[in-house]
DNA sequence: TGGATAGTTCAATAACTCATGAGTAGTTGA
DNA sequence: TCAACTACTCATGAGTTATTGAACTATCCA
């Protein structure tokens, strides 16, 4: 990743709702969610924002698209992603070992946390699913 | 580091100034640089722009400064950049191995990149410093 | 005290981002 | 083909952010 897609990604990331959208679809795994259904999962957002947020996002090449059916179906880049954290530490904080030893520490503890909308599963509404 | 502050930083870090300017103050390290020295690091960029920059990232809580002399140093605070990669990798991509396995690859390989502008030292100029 | 140096703040303007709602396009089944 | 469903695109207006240059504050030294 270089800096102008860690510029867009950082941009991308700087705004609730699609920070919202990157933990849910984190959350999803490859199999992605459903424009519909993240719509649903985040409290019924408006259709048209949301789908602005998504392109934002897909713009950012953090997250990427599909049709399935009438559904379509976003889910997360995880080299994106793994890009940007690798972008931040070696390329913005210099490998620093101070900066290292901060995030270290928070490696394994906790795990994936449970704030923010939740969704049961990938399951995509729709006649040809 | 919690959601609202990873949002600020985020929003600090997307904009190429404030890239170079944190890039830069990792490498000075816990001296850190005299504005006026970030400034003729940068390529003479206007005072009152880098100073717009500054404020940004120290109202994001992702720099410092303090007075010496004439001059205000400014220094990048290790604990801030360090909560949030681990903000990113644990509340954001949720640990995910996949990911943790996209940024561990990058660890150690290449270390602190020669990029951008380069600063000899962080001697300050001056009549008292 | 006054000049020089270092840096910030302010006002004006330009540029960009975001939310909203209407309209449009692709897909499916009757 | 038509209606229903799913989702995107577009135009508009409000709000926010960035750039510039002038004015201002703080510090130091003669």
């Amino acid at each position: 990743m270089d800096r102008e897609q860690a510029l867009t990604a950082f941009s991308a990331l700087a705004h609730a709702d699609r920070l919202d959208l990157i933990r849910l679809l984190v959350r999803q795994g490859p199999e992605g969610l459903a424009a519909g259904q993240i719509g649903v999962a985040l409290g019924g957002r408006m259709a048209s924002r949301l789908s602005f947020h998504l392109a934002t996002l897909e713009a950012a090449a953090l997250i990427t698209s599909r049709r399935v059916a009438r559904n379509v179906i976003y889910s997360v880049r995880t080299e994106a992603l793994g890009g940007l954290l690798s972008f931040l530490m070696r390329d913005c904080c210099g490998s620093d070992p101070q900066i290292m030893a901060c995030c270290d520490r928070s490696r394994g503890a906790g795990g994936p946390s449970a704030q923010g909308p939740s969704v049961q599963g990938p399951s995509v509404q729709g006649d040809a699913a």
